[in-house]
DNA sequence: ATCGGTCAAGAACGATCGGTCAAGAATTCG
DNA sequence: CGAATTCTTGACCGATCGTTCTTGACCGAT
């Protein structure tokens, strides 16, 4: 029981991390989240408090122990664009990974991903609807 | 004359870049351009068009001939952030910007700016957003 | 069968978003 | 001077934002 609830808590949060560093923190809208997990609003709030903890707990596990990946990469940019300079407990999370054990991140790596992200063209997130 | 609305317009399009590389794109409401300008709702739409339009020409003109200072990195990056995967145009002019005819921007530089941005605190701003 | 408690579900909420427009002020022209 | 025209202004719009609350289905214990 548990261990399940937990194992589907971290699939759900890492599908809100996917379109966290796809669209944004402020492109993501709650619907976003709603339509990637397949749960309902109610259900996201009293698993997660909010946005904002939702992707705190988004930036802490994609950050695990192993190699950062593009998008764990990305989410790292994200928070570091959009949240650090406003937010002093995403900018303490987000200096804690960069400055973890091993030198896995660099501001030359970093801008290198920066730079293939942004060259990634993203499928065209509807602003108007024609979901027909 | 025809000059000095120029210079008047040059001069709101950098006020709104200073906000926009501030707090980012989408973190960005038309009513902050507006007290930041001290022009009027009607007036900013009148002159430029949109909330995109005006962005377009910030970041046009924050990438004069002159060499790169931290303001004009900041837009960039915001430009690559949250736009350039989305937006094909302001892709292009971003890129533009970093092909230059003398390297002054690379990888290195970009990451470089990125985590110093970061870790500039900005002014906490009452957007009734972090009240959880 | 009936209660009490739990939880998913989504309707509803106030605030705010980007964008528009009609009415008043200012200016130009006959 | 008065009519015509342009500019200024901020109230207003529907849509959407993040968040909360009512609803009703479900389930074990009585």
């Amino acid at each position: 029981m548990g261990r399940n609830r937990s194992f589907i808590e971290a699939e759900v949060v890492a599908q809100c991390a996917e379109i966290f560093r796809s669209t944004g923190y402020e492109g993501t809208s709650i619907d976003d989240l709603v339509q990637a997990t397949g749960l309902h609003r109610g259900s996201l709030y009293k698993a997660f408090g909010s946005k904002r903890g939702l992707f705190v707990l988004a930036l802490r596990q994609s950050a695990g122990p192993a190699m950062p990946t593009h998008d764990s990469t990305d989410l790292l940019l994200v928070a570091l664009m959009e949240l650090a300079p406003r937010d002093p407990e995403i900018r303490s999370i987000a200096f804690g990974i960069l400055s973890g054990v091993a030198p896995r991140h660099t501001p030359q790596s970093l801008g290198e991903r920066l730079l293939e992200r942004a060259r990634e063209p993203r499928a065209n997130e509807a602003t108007t609807k024609d979901s027909a």
